[in-house]
Order: structure tokens, then C-alpha cells, then sequence
DNA sequence: GTAAACCTTCCAGCGCACTAGAAGGTCAAG
DNA sequence: CTTGACCTTCTAGTGCGCTGGAAGGTTTAC
């Protein structure tokens, strides 16, 4: 199948498809004799796969790696499961980091709400935001 | 004072601050004869505004357009409380959001967990991520 | 025979806030 | 007079995952 009908089918841009070709997530196709990519029906599945595993948080250098011991005859499971614990421990941490960039913001908030623009205009730029 | 030591003194890097000059952030200070930028005690006052609106997660963008305010004799504090609501907002979106990312690997994981290896090697390229 | 839909490669750019490095000029101390 | 710290401009690159566009070749349908 050429490229348009496996973006079609792996609900992908052609673009996006040669890009990950590049980046070695997905091996080179044989050509037609007029120099056309010619996939097999498995790359819908490989595609398919990188597709779950970027909805899932992966970056594409994980999910190489994940194909790549795929590719080697084992089963990635292991690598798998260690790669979500790692996404699900960086999630816990962003959100732990933004909910105190967001008290941060609240007492900013509240200092916004309690002043006088006439007062504010002294020597400083904004008082609002200042640190010490 | 040079730009050594107005970095020094904000707390930035010279490369940093040139690049601020660029942005339209901090005004061209005049030159001493050797063409050295040459800046007035004020710009660590205006630079320590731009680190601490950073701090509080405002883009250069948004700062310029502070400062903008402040160059043409307002008091911004209106922009500035109108801004820290807008990113107290996109922070509570951004959390729900890793929220729901996080119950999602949540899910994963106790699907990794469940699985056997020897089974998960069929024709898949991994059973766990699978999204249908 | 020709139009259109599809494909090819290659180069560039996005957004964000810088940083790295090259090649050279200036200034103060010894 | 030289060393070394500091400064100047300029270009290019970082990370991430693509997307856009140009200039051209191939295939299919009419």
C-alpha cells in the first residue's frame, strides 16, 4: 500500500509517516518501480503502536527504544511497564510543581486584588510581582 | 555600570541580557567611547521586574507588553492582575489535565502489571498500550 | 492527450528563551 | 609591552514533533 492509504488508515499525516522513517521508528519500505514507498499490511499495526504509545506520554526516543527490542525478538513488556512508572512519576511531580506555582500565583492574585494603582505608580516598575 | 556587572547584580547572564535588548525588553543604553553599553542603576530594577514576572510564569511576551504599559506612563497593575488570573486559569487547565493523564497510566500500569510476557509476544508489537 | 491526484526529495520553520562559539576590539594592571 | 578580563557583533544551535512549501516525477481516469 503507498503512503497516503497507511496515513489514512494509521490516522497520520504523510509527512508525519516519512518523518518517523527518518527517525528509525519505522523501517525503509521497498519502492514501486516508479520509486513509491510500498508498505505491508503490518505497518498499520507498527503505526497504530506509535500512535498509543505518544497518547500514552511516551517521546518518540522511547518509543524507538520500545521497537527496537521489539524488533530484536523480545518481548518490550518490561520496558513498557518501567517507561509508564517513570511518565506516572514525572506526572506527579509536574503536577505537584504546578500546584505550587499556583499558590504562588494566588497570593500574586490576592496582592493584584488588595492595591491602588494610584499608590502602585512609585519608583518600581510593578509591586505586585516583586520577590522580597 | 557594564553589562557584567548589571548581570551580576540581576542575576542573569550577559547573553541574557542582550538578548532582553533584542526583545525590546530593556531600552539600547548608551555606549562609553570604546562602545561598551554603558547602563544606568535603574535597568537592575527593571531587570529584577523581569526575572520576578518569570518567576511568576509570564512569557517575555507578556512582560513586554507590562513594560510597554509602564513605559508609556500607566500603572499596569490592571494588565498584571488581568495576566496572573489568565495563568492561574491555564494552570488549573494544565493540572485537570495531567490529571486525567495520570488515571490513564494509572490504568496502564495495572495492565503492565497483569501482564505475562509470554503471552504478550503475539502478533502485537505490545498488548498493554493498546487504546481499543 | 491532459488533468488531477498522488508521490518524490530537500530545505525551512515553528515556539520559547535563551546558549555556544568564533573572531575580534578595549581597558586596567604589572 | 603584554597579559588577561572584559566587551563587541554575528551566526547557529538547543529540544520536540512535526508542518509547509517548492519543484518536480508517476499514475489513473476520462
Amino acid at each position: 500500500m503507498r503512503i497516503g492509504e497507511l496515513a489514512t488508515r494509521a490516522g497520520l499525516s504523510t509527512k508525519a509517516i516519512r518523518f518517523y522513517e527518518e527517525s528509525g521508528l519505522l523501517p525503509e519500505p521497498p519502492r514501486t518501480p516508479g520509486g513509491y514507498r510500498d508498505y505491508p499490511e503490518q505497518s498499520v499495526v507498527r503505526l497504530s503502536f506509535v500512535r498509543d504509545a505518544q497518547a500514552a506520554g511516551l517521546t518518540l526516543a522511547e518509543i524507538r527504544s520500545v521497537l527496537t527490542l521489539r524488533d530484536s525478538g523480545q518481548a518490550p513488556c518490561g520496558r513498557v511497564g518501567a517507561l509508564i512508572d517513570q511518565h506516572l512519576a514525572d506526572i506527579d511531580r509536574r503536577i505537584a510543581e504546578l500546584g505550587e506555582a499556583r499558590s504562588a500565583l494566588r497570593e500574586l492574585a490576592r496582592r493584584a486584588a488588595a492595591t491602588d494603582p494610584d499608590t502602585c505608580a512609585e519608583g518600581d516598575i510593578c509591586t505586585i510581582l516583586k520577590t522580597s
